[in-house]
DNA sequence: CACTCGATCAGCG
DNA sequence: CGCTGATCGAGTG
């Protein structure tokens, strides 16, 4: 079955972002597009949950950008996902702004410290990000790893929480 | 089922 | 610093 997608556009100072709403939560965020695009509002008319769920989702992104705490969040819909990648993204959840964890610290997190390498496969594959904070994770040794959004943005959100990482 | 590929890591030289 | 093996989940055919 084919669950519709509402998308609205979150505007920050970093750029607009576009997050998609299913009926049962905050389902995907998307960068801001380098270009001034379409800045169309929803495809049908979002229900009053959903404009709901968004005040709680700007809010959250606002301050995250900002370097602080995230505060409350919309449900997050993972339909799809596998069991793994819900397991990781939780326990992301729990990284405070400010504070970083290593691959192998989340692998050990969700109890199953030798899958060090599919932790990293699972932040990649993460719908939502800068609200599921797949950038607090570095590598082991402090260093900056990768990310899927492109190192840039990892930079930029790691150092507007004031975190320090290893050239 | 049998591959392949990673946003890893610790060990070793 | 660079190379290597171990090891896991996901994607592909």
């Amino acid at each position: 079955m084919k669950v519709p997608l509402i998308e609205l556009p979150v505007v920050t100072a970093a750029g607009i972002f576009l997050a998609h709403y299913s009926v049962n939560g905050l389902a995907g965020l998307d960068w801001p597009a380098k270009k001034n695009t379409r800045i169309r509002s929803a495809v049908s008319t979002p229900s009053l949950q959903i404009l709901r769920w968004h005040r709680l989702a700007s809010a959250a992104l606002q301050r995250i950008l900002a370097g602080r705490a995230a505060g409350e969040l919309p449900p997050l819909d993972w339909t799809g996902k596998t069991e793994f990648q819900k397991t990781v993204w939780r326990a992301l959840l729990d990284i405070p702004s400010g504070k970083t964890k290593s691959y192998g610290e989340i692998a050990a997190a969700i109890g199953n410290p030798k899958a060090v390498r599919a932790v990293g496969g699972a932040c990649g594959a993460n719908p939502i990000p800068v609200l599921v904070p797949c950038h607090r994770v570095l590598a082991a040794n402090k260093k900056i790893g990768g990310f899927s959004g492109g190192l840039s943005r990892k930079r930029d959100l790691l150092a507007r929480e004031g975190v320090q990482w290893t050239a």
